[in-house]
RNA sequence: GGGGGCGUAGCUCAGUUGGAUAGAGCACCGGCCUUCUAAGCCGGUGGUCGGGCGUUCGAAUCGCCCCGCCCCUACCA
């Protein structure tokens, strides 16, 4: 509702500008810094003031004389040196959202592609891979709430190094593939956890003794080839971790369309495809001379440009990247077989590749985008930046355009988390305000204990405040707050900030939190529920209200403040869809909540008196509760029956 | 050396893309539970927006120069 008097504003100062002064001018939309100046500002005077060579006040005065009614617009005053301030019609405005008038979510009819998480699937997930996983899920969700189309994609890397380690692990602790299949199997060991350690320990062994390198080297050729008992152990080991990583994913509501294997990335000759149209069209060239002779090289990102193919003739992953990239905008020429995974419980199939025709589903095709975002950490912009320039050097300008780095900064631990954690850090980082730890030595925090530790604490305030229900439902309840608390902790920050990791205040359900998000939507529904509890019906708030009696409700401008904030969902969810910045979202959804708690504090709604301010505040309850709910789903975050 | 990011209250961070008197949370101090749940609310303390110069009606935001910190800059993935 707010957004769509936002544009006809911007809309009609715009037509105005144009017919006034010739002037094509994106009229801005300003939240004015005092309330009590109004719900709209508009700063064009200022941006015109320039090339009209006019005080900027002036201008304003003649906007303001020349624009016209604004339908929902109530009046129009210039204040300070040229802001022209708008005040909204509340009657109208209060009534049209009762009415529910449509917003208008069509979508851009694009096909957007999500890839995130993304972990390499030979050791359990770390804090690292949730804010990835948080950050790529949310995203998501606040693009299918604008109505877009939106495939979600789960790259597995099973043919990697890393893989290759965890497999060398096993074969020198004397491990053959049935002894790895029974320690999944055995309902003490945590597979996941196993491999972290592991993958720790060959990673040591590395460090000491040097010959393993060739037992590295032939091991990843082995699963590259896909045959014998290190590539059997591989598919093992990567296959039991995915569904692991899938179901720490899935605690948090996250879920996916597709998982592209590099396995099938590789067996069905992806890269042979992109090669060719690499060398065809001299995006890359062969190096005669200096230190990369013998490589295929694409050049003009460094001095001596850019390995793709090495000189023994093997693709860097940077090449398997851009042959992937061209696969998802559907320009590779070549395309996967689909089988399907899983089945989420509501009803979304999971399917992943495979390079065998006769084992493919039903007809389901993906890929073919228009618009993809990958979810990468920033340590990764150069090879990101590679990718974009291999589009761009085949000719691909939209599609280089609409590929989309989505980029976010680490999560290092405080040094006080590393002193809990029994991590030993330099004597110099003490006083740094965060430190990178490193998953080669086992060292950082895993997702699934996090979320424990979470629930854990949750668990100890439900059951304290609420000792009357059942140990499941405690637990039940005490999940949602861990995942509500954990996702809001992982967007509340921006993008480009480094989350220096602390538990304690990790685990902090106060203040700007998940759960205080959770609390204020809580309240609102107990309000609800209370209300039914004493025997009474919610009003039927269409023959109540009009807009005569919301008009007179909303005079009080603590009410008005509230519902305005309110209605602000959908255009706190645009801006922060243009802004690429989720963050934005959970900011605003703890506002709200703001805002509520203190409307709450404020005014006993069951105790009201005057039977039509009565039926006011409890349709301003419900209307809250509702925005508050939708936010909340966008983030991921679930709402308790109760705290 | 080159590329990118960061520096805002004691701490952790926002700041709607150049707008009006710089905001939250935590911590600290003082109030509020017989009311729809105190995971809450109200009030208070706390700022040279790293420093300087510039651009203009107007700068935390843009440009240049310094200072400090981080990441990247592989024929590893």
């Amino acid at each position: 509702m707010f957004h769509s008097i936002e544009k006809q504003v911007s809309q009609a100062f715009r037509a105005l500008i144009q017919a006034r002064y010739g002037i094509d001018l994106a009229a801005a939309i300003e939240q004015p810094r005092q309330s009590d100046f109004g719900e709209m500002a508009v700063p064009a005077a200022f941006q015109l003031a320039k090339q009209l060579r006019q005080a900027p006040r002036q201008i304003a005065a003649e906007l303001v004389a020349g624009i016209g009614p604004i339908p929902g617009v109530a009046s129009m005053e210039i204040a300070g040196n040229g802001y022209i301030n708008l005040r909204l019609d509340r009657g109208a405005y209060g009534y049209a959202l009762l009415r529910g008038d449509a917003e208008g979510t069509a979508g851009s009819g694009e096909k957007i592609i999500v890839e995130h998480t993304n972990i390499n699937p030979n050791k359990a997930a770390h804090i690292g891979h949730l804010r990835n996983a948080t950050l790529g899920d949310t995203f998501v969700r606040m693009l299918r709430a604008r109505g877009e189309r939106v495939e979600v994609q789960y790259v597995i890397d099973n043919t990697g190094v890393q893989v290759a380690d965890v497999v060398v692990g096993f074969l020198l602790e004397g491990k053959h593939p049935e002894d790895v299949r029974a320690l999944i199997a055995d309902p003490k060991v945590r597979f996941d956890y196993y491999c972290w350690d592991l993958y720790a320990r060959i990673s040591a062994r590395y460090q000491q003794e040097p010959e393993l390198a060739q037992w590295r080297s032939r091991t990843l050729h082995a699963i590259e080839a896909g045959e014998g008992e290190m590539a059997e152990m591989g598919r093992v080991v990567a296959e039991a971790i995915v569904e692991a990583h899938l179901a720490t994913m899935l605690r948090l509501g996250v879920e996916y369309d597709v998982l592209p294997r590099e396995s099938e990335i590789l067996h069905l000759k992806f890269w042979a495809s992109a090669f060719e149209q690499l060398k065809s069209r001299q995006a890359i060239y062969l190096e005669t001379e200096g230190k990369n002779k013998g490589c295929w090289v694409m050049p003009g990102l460094s001095e001596e440009g850019k390995v793709i193919v090495r000189s023994d003739g093997t693709v860097t992953y940077v090449g398997k990247d851009i042959a992937y990239q061209l696969w998802k905008f559907g320009l590779l020429g070549k395309d996967f077989y689909y089988r399907p995974l899983r089945t989420y419980a509501d009803g979304r199939v999971l399917w992943t590749t495979t390079d065998k025709a006769e084992e493919s589903g039903a007809a389901v095709e993906f890929g073919h985008g228009t618009r993809v975002y990958n979810v990468i950490d920033s340590r990764q912009s150069y090879l990101q930046d590679v990718v974009v320039a291999g589009l761009r050097a085949l000719g691909y300008e939209q599609q280089a355009a609409n590929s989309v780095h989505f980029s976010y900064e680490m999560v290092a631990l405080s040094p006080r988390c590393c002193a809990d954690l029994g991590i030993e850090i330099p004597e110099e980082d003490r006083k740094r305000p965060y430190v990178e730890v490193s998953g080669r030595k086992g060292q950082g925090v895993k997702a699934d204990d996090l979320i424990d530790s979470l629930i854990a604490k949750a668990f100890d305030e439900v059951s304290s405040r609420h000792t009357e229900s059942s140990a499941e439902e405690q637990k039940r309840i005490a999940t949602q707050i861990a995942i509500g608390s954990l996702r809001y902790f992982m967007l509340k920050y921006t993008r480009n900030s480094v989350i220096a990791f602390d538990l304690e205040e990790a685990l902090s359900f106060e203040g700007e939190t998940g759960p205080y998000v959770q609390y204020a939507a809580v309240r609102a529904r107990n309000i609800l529920r209370k209300l039914e509890e004493r025997g009474e019906k919610l009003p039927d708030f269409g023959a109540e209200l009009d807009a005569a009696r919301m008009a007179r409700q909303l005079e009080a401008e603590d009410f008005w403040q509230v519902l305005l904030a309110a209605s602000k969902a959908d255009s706190a969810v645009d801006r922060a869809v243009i802004a690429g910045e989720p963050a934005h979202v959970a900011k605003y959804a703890f506002q709200l909540a703001q805002a509520f708690n203190n409307f709450y504090h404020q005014y006993p709604i069951l105790q009201e008196q005057d039977r039509e301010k009565r039926i006011f505040l409890l349709w301003m309850t419900d209307f809250f509760r509702r925005q508050l709910e939708r936010t909340a789903s966008i983030l991921g975050i679930p709402i308790p029956e109760y705290m």
